[in-house]
DNA sequence: GTCTATAGACTGATAGAC
DNA sequence: GTCTATCAGTCTATAGAC
């Protein structure tokens, strides 16, 4: 998705450009639009910042909008990728009996979009508050980015369902959302709980954050109906 | 704090005036900040939806930004005002001997905040993204909005520890960022959970919200630390 | 493919009349 | 307190040279 897509027998002028425009935008658009987001991003930070000018990126990318939309499918759809591989991988090694557990799902579904943030420098910082982004970013996203996810959608949400029997419908797409704005709004703010534990959770380090999300979460999804529960207690 | 602040012996020229510029101003902006955002809504569409003009809101809030804050502290401080005398009544009542449950704390913080969606025609709507916004508006709220929030911090932080005895600092801190980010992205995103389960969770149900919420974050918050469920099984 | 130059509209803020 | 008029700057998008 980041390629560009030149014919493998076309001869580029300098085969060893160090970048080209093309890559240097979307470089410069993921940082840009990742920290600062949609909005506050013009196209001329992002354009001083990727060394070129404006007309460049309406000539590549169409617009701001199709700029911002690749961007984020470039993201997207490399974690999606490896989402869905990690459920082929426990799926097929349940072919012998048992189905993936809760905890496996999870953090098939969690960790290829935490792991954003193991890339070198700061650039994995910003590309993992770009994915939590995602989720609040109103308008701009939308449309393009649900068909990325379609796929994603529909292969994890049976094996949910699965891994919780005792589940309502409605229960399950609550504890859904709610996992969802725990992984969203973790990857978007993570300073945040390292400024109220003053120092004591890290949300660096990407196994920490994965074993206390994964450990929370699946707590939230195991617990019993909420009407079950009002059945019993009142 | 949505009051204006002429001392009660003042004659207004109109005191049967519907509203004055500046709550129109309020009231506008609560409005378009809460579905727009603080840099998708310009000063020209908020004006016009006031029915003023710019030099009013210099006059009265000095920029965009001091606009902004004010609409923000007006929205939080009486939430937060609530928290505080619902975990007063918690607290006294238990000085006969028992101590408030998790449920009960939980329901005091996030009672308060979801029963905006509670007030009249699509106010309410607005409000509660508004609050859930606030998690999410990067730069532009930071500073002024800590200060709202201390004594919350101050008293609910001490409250979930005596209820939750078992967990270590570490596991207590990442569970309140967790159970922020679930009410934030609820209240910010709420038509996505009716989107996902096509119709069947409303989060316009405020009562249904709750206990949902409730349920999922107090089973999270009882789970074990993630250190001792390790000790355990490996 | 890359650039300069610019169009055309919009931005937040302010001076100054009333 | 409220307004009009306007400033100085920004915005995205595009025309056209090379």
């Amino acid at each position: 998705m980041f390629q560009t897509d030149v014919p493998f027998f076309h001869t580029r002028a300098d085969p060893m450009a160090p970048t080209d425009t093309r890559q240097r935008l979307l470089e410069a658009a993921e940082r840009l639009f990742g920290s600062l987001g949609f909005a506050e991003t013009s196209l001329r930070a992002l354009t001083s910042a990727a060394e070129t000018n404006l007309a460049a990126v309406n000539y590549h990318f169409g617009s701001k909008e199709g700029l911002f939309k690749e961007v984020v499918q470039g993201v997207v759809a490399p974690v999606n990728r490896e989402r869905l591989r990690l459920l082929d991988e426990l799926e097929s090694r349940s072919e012998t009996g048992d189905s993936p557990q809760l905890d496996e799902i999870l953090r098939a579904f969690f960790g290829p979009a935490l792991a954003l943030g193991t890339r070198p420098d700061a650039q994995g910082e910003r590309l993992r508050k770009l994915m939590g982004r995602i989720r609040f970013e109103g308008s701009a996203v939308d449309e393009s980015v649900h068909e990325v996810f379609e796929e994603v959608e529909g292969r994890f949400g049976p094996a949910f369902m699965r891994a919780l029997p005792h589940l309502s419908p409605k229960g399950l797409f609550w504890r859904l959302h709610f996992a969802l704005g725990v992984m969203c709004s973790t990857m978007f703010n993570p300073n945040q709980v390292q400024l109220i534990s003053d120092g004591l959770c890290n949300p660096t380090d990407v196994q920490e954050t994965l074993d206390q999300m994964v450990r929370f979460v699946s707590a939230g999804f195991v617990a019993a109906d909420v009407e079950a529960a009002q059945g019993v207690t009142g």
